[in-house]
DNA sequence: TTGACATGAAACTATATGGTTTCCTATATA
DNA sequence: TATATAGGAAACCATATAGTTTCATGTCAA
């Protein structure tokens, strides 16, 4: 099941650290392992886990490997969480469906 | 930092499932096992996540221990989605921030 | 075309995680 | 009070995870 994959990659908090700094714009191996204190290969491992839960694409430029976003596999994230805020914000779970019913 | 807590004990999807079973309301730890090929001391120990996560509460009734989910831990994750749901559902955005400022 | 640069890959290590078995304690009840 | 029941605790095990170092490969640019 590949919803799994989504909830091990965000579980890292390195990984929700990268997702953010992805959310300004695609980067390069070299700019993303800038930020942190682990070597590359270290970071090289936390991208392929987030590649496999879908939340990043990767594609080269040149020699480069340039990083991008995914956001939409994290639907499968929102869309458990929104089972369980019927029980803590009626309102918004009833807002929620409003819009979903919109898209159809 | 508690918000690793929370990712930490919604990664495992055992964890989830005694989650979605506590939806329907609170269950000793022989009810919950029951559910599982696990041994009790197995789930006893998700549970200790869960609870250390702030998702689930545990009260003892005579030598039961009654566990509750305690869903407004999920917020936590709710808010992070938030964030990253801006770029693939603006309008869901919009809208919770409605929903949110209402609330003031 | 040669060297510098961006990345990939492999081998290794330490710790965390998810599970087990065995035994102990507390409570309810026949 | 004796016994069954619900759960806690400790010791142990296998695998996954997060990191390292070392070396190889492909691409750009002087």
């Amino acid at each position: 099941m590949t919803e799994q994959l989504v909830f091990r990659a965000i579980a890292d908090p390195t990984r929700r650290s990268i997702m953010t700094m992805l959310s300004c714009g695609e980067r390069s191996l070299n700019e993303i392992s800038a930020h942190y204190e682990m070597t590359r290969p270290a970071v090289t491992k936390h991208l392929k886990i987030l590649q496999e839960g879908g939340l990043i694409r990767v594609r080269a430029r040149g020699r480069e490997r340039l990083h991008a976003l995914q956001p939409e596999a994290l639907k499968t994230v929102s869309d458990w969480v929104s089972f369980f805020s019927q029980f803590w914000d009626e309102k918004l779970a009833d807002l929620k469906q409003i819009v979903e019913a919109e898209d159809d």
